[in-house]
DNA sequence: CGAGCGATTGATCGCCATCAAAGTGGGTGG
DNA sequence: CCACCCACTTTGATGGCGATCAATCGCTCG
């Protein structure tokens, strides 16, 4: 899971091909200004993908690099016999293509309709090559996409079930918070099914499941939807979240 | 857990502060030619540390970055009551300040004695600015400990303890068997006790203790010592792994 | 209105944690 | 040099959390 890391950055004329994208601001595009924005996107496309389509498959050569413009993505892993693990989600804003290998690791798929800004790895690379601060801020990307994932090794590795499902809404919550069309840090939309929350914390649906209602229950939470959850009392989830 | 990713880059002259270096090539000195090695160096320190010696604390601002030039360090962080989780450990040749946050998110602890080469951040950052490819360098090194962090996702979310066990040993021999001075994949050291063991792998004592036994008794593995064992069987080992 | 899928709720099982005790080995002091 | 000590590891017995198996609910869409 990442944070869009937003940018101050000019406004751009009438006309240019990124002056309507909702994420100009976060990611890398952030930190470039006009005219060097305008040459990354003669080398770009945008790409749509339907609920459920996939992005790249785990193994494949990885030939392009992504931004995230809208949607929500998920990087997965399978084992043999098809146990799944969520490795992270991706929201409007993030970058995917963080890599020096040449295959992808893991597997990435739409969650609902999705848009994609996409480049050519090889154009790519020579752009930021051309632009140090691009790849100071690409370094600054991985080593927060780290911290995120050493963050959730915890999570796996250490916390409990009721514990999981609270870090998790708090996680959203936090993401939610630092994005610029933030309804409310209260008010979580989980647009992911039960079973991706589950591949993400290492658990079962059913657990997921329960784990949500004890929360329903004890008041801290109110399930507003199945895919929208409110935070009732944020302090007392802090204090859940980490044992 | 990281990889050396070695480089190649020429000998050094006699007198040259790196030339005694066991892990020039290693890291992000081996990107770097003799005149930059000394300049770097000049703004370098060796430090030594004790088995058991903490050399970050999580939260402590993050004045240094880190060489690892011999022994084994463990990157960890606890809950509030108590319970640890191990991120993974640095081998010698690993570089530990891959960060854009002021404050370590992790505690770094000595497992045994270890030396490492320190450099002021800032001065660090300096130079890293001066050196382009090394930014590069950097980059690739955090994608590389992202990945690895992923693939221990995996781990921590869906493998059972067998498989857990049986993945960390022959993460282990991957490691030395790309390292330099190592005697064969086949004999593996465990320079940490059973205790990080277990806090790597999401388990207890008892339960690595009873898988390794178990892998003996299977006739995969040979415990020469606590801390040497020897891969028998590294195909049996590598299905055990994946399930 | 009915079909079908995702989510919830309930009952039981099993893996790994926990509690407990014995074994092992390395280091120190007599 | 040896005996003791202490920490680490191994082995054994039992228990609990979350998985599994199973049934029902409820929403969406034809």
């Amino acid at each position: 899971m990442t944070s869009p890391l937003a940018f101050n950055a000019p406004l751009l004329e009438q006309g240019h091909p990124c002056a309507d994208c909702a994420v100009r601001l976060l990611a890398i595009c952030g930190a470039l200004n006009n005219d060097e924005l305008g040459e990354l996107k003669q080398s770009g496309a945008n790409v749509a993908f339907a609920a459920g389509d996939t992005i790249t498959y785990e193994g494949d050569v990885a030939t392009h690099v992504y931004n995230l413009t809208s949607g929500t993505l998920r990087l997965s892993k399978l084992l043999p016999d098809g146990r799944r693990q969520i490795a992270g989600f991706l929201f409007p804003g993030d970058f995917l293509g963080i890599t020096m290998e040449d295959e992808h690791a893991f597997t990435v798929e739409a969650i609902g309709p999705a848009t994609l800004c996409r480049f050519a790895r090889s154009r790519f690379d020579g752009f930021v090559e051309a632009h140090p601060y691009l790849e100071r801020r690409l370094y600054a990307l991985a080593a927060h996409e780290l911290a995120a994932a050493r963050q959730q090794l915890v999570l796996l590795g250490r916390k409990t079930a009721a514990e999981r499902v609270a870090s998790f809404l708090l996680m959203l919550a936090d993401r939610y918070e630092s994005t610029l069309d933030a309804l409310s840090a209260r008010d979580v939309i989980l647009p992911m099914s039960r079973s991706d929350i589950a591949d993400y914390l290492g658990l079962r649906i059913e657990t997921v499941s329960r784990e949500l209602t004890a929360l329903k229950a004890s008041r801290l939470i109110q399930l507003t939807t199945t895919h929208n959850i409110r935070l009732l009392d944020r302090e007392r989830l802090e204090l859940m979240a980490e044992g």
